[in-house]
DNA sequence: CAAGAATTTTAATACTTCATGAAAAATTCG
DNA sequence: CGAATTTTTCATGAAGTATTAAAATTCTTG
């Protein structure tokens, strides 16, 4: 459950604050680079899942950072989205084959922005995602429905409580350490101590059961095999 | 073995070209048309399964088009994808209205093109081959009808909220979150808070009683098993 | 077996989410 | 056009959830 990360890439730092405020408070992690070069670099260490790339831009334009990024195996892969101020003039549209995913015109409204970078996200959602049912022992926890049964009793879990519990049991026998949980349960910029993960684990235990999840002292907690 | 048609609209000769010939490497079989009028002839005679439109043309453009398409009664089942230029931002809004079912910002590249293509399609075939009338705990939805019967009541449902209680219904059990209701019954390209989803589902229940549709805290809706 | 360390449990508090009512905006239809 | 209906937004409070702190318990090890 980690956050979804975004480059942005302009030159005009005020446009630059703008976006990333309002992408922050849509829940996105959000890095900036205020120029092409800086971008580049930038994309190729964090791996965003999304890339917003002003087109009018000195030095390397946006086209020309693109250009990069497809010539890299994985950052060709990240979904790239232009933002362009309007009445620019057209840029050779019948021959360019960038792999634009969307484009923006500036300005642009937050609303719209926002909910045009959940759809391009969206067409790019992972297929690569968990099975969605785990069966094991006479517990069957399945997230289409969101429910766990137990010897045919049916229980429904609060969220944090039912994706911890589907996380260590993805991952039978594996003992995973608190740290590890939030991270991927909550997710990676979220500051909650540890101990919370004892509590949810003592909530589910509370209701399918304590012969479940392991403790292992000094460790973590792991999902019987 | 028949394969799928594709009309493609676009005063352009050489954009025609390149994307009849990428369709057509993708295995669809297309027709092309230079202008809105040709355009709609064509539609009238061959009934494609989805017709790509450039929204700016000389005498008649997409939107036109579109509109004439949406009074023909077979000819409004047909998807139609947008093609729009840069900056052309407001024409958008106006086409929401229209039905689009997809927009494609040129410059654009032809896998995506395609890709794209093939997603529509798939939402489209999906819905075709969903089951016109949902049985359920002494439920009856009907969308040939648009009536939805409990207990041998009939109700007339708003079109919204029959759209959404019919898409839940064909998901029996199935937790949908508010983003994937609004994306399969709204559409791609509206903005709309989710909350909206809130509300609807409530006069859904209101109406039909609220034994069928159960709420999943932080997650979604799901129709009862 | 006692001390220290780690976990479990309890309980109090803060935080989220959703249902609801009402009103504004958009759409439909006469 | 204008009234009726539908759709969307907004504000609020109640219910449910998550988090923390702290006490009780269990476990480990010398």
């Amino acid at each position: 459950m980690n956050k979804v990360k975004i480059l942005v890439v302009d030159d005009e730092e005020d446009l630059l604050d703008l976006i990333s405020y309002n992408l922050k408070k849509a829940g996105y992690e959000v890095s900036t680079a205020i120029n092409g070069k800086k971008g580049i670099e930038l994309a190729k260490r964090q791996k965003p899942d999304l890339i917003l790339l002003d087109i009018m831009m000195p030095e390397m334009n946006g086209i020309e950072v693109c250009e990069v990024l497809m010539r890299d195996e994985i950052l060709k892969q990240i979904p790239v989205v232009f933002l362009t101020a309007r009445g620019e003039e057209e840029i050779e549209v019948k021959t360019l084959d960038l792999g634009a995913d969307d484009f923006l015109a500036k300005p642009i409204s937050t609303t719209k922005l926002v909910s045009r970078i959940k759809a391009v996200l969206r067409r790019y959602k992972k297929s690569e995602e968990e099975n969605p049912i785990v069966e094991a022992h006479g517990i069957k926890i399945d997230k289409i429905r969101y429910i766990v049964t137990v010897d045919n009793t049916e229980y429904t879990l609060p969220k944090k409580e039912f994706e911890l519990l589907f996380y260590l049991a993805s991952r039978k026998g594996k003992v995973l350490d608190r740290q590890t949980l939030l991270n991927e349960v909550w997710g990676n910029n979220i500051y909650v101590i540890d101990r919370t993960v004892d509590v949810h684990i003592r909530k589910i235990r509370e209701k399918i059961g304590d012969e479940f999840i392991e403790t292992v002292k000094g460790v973590g907690y792991r999902f019987k095999e």
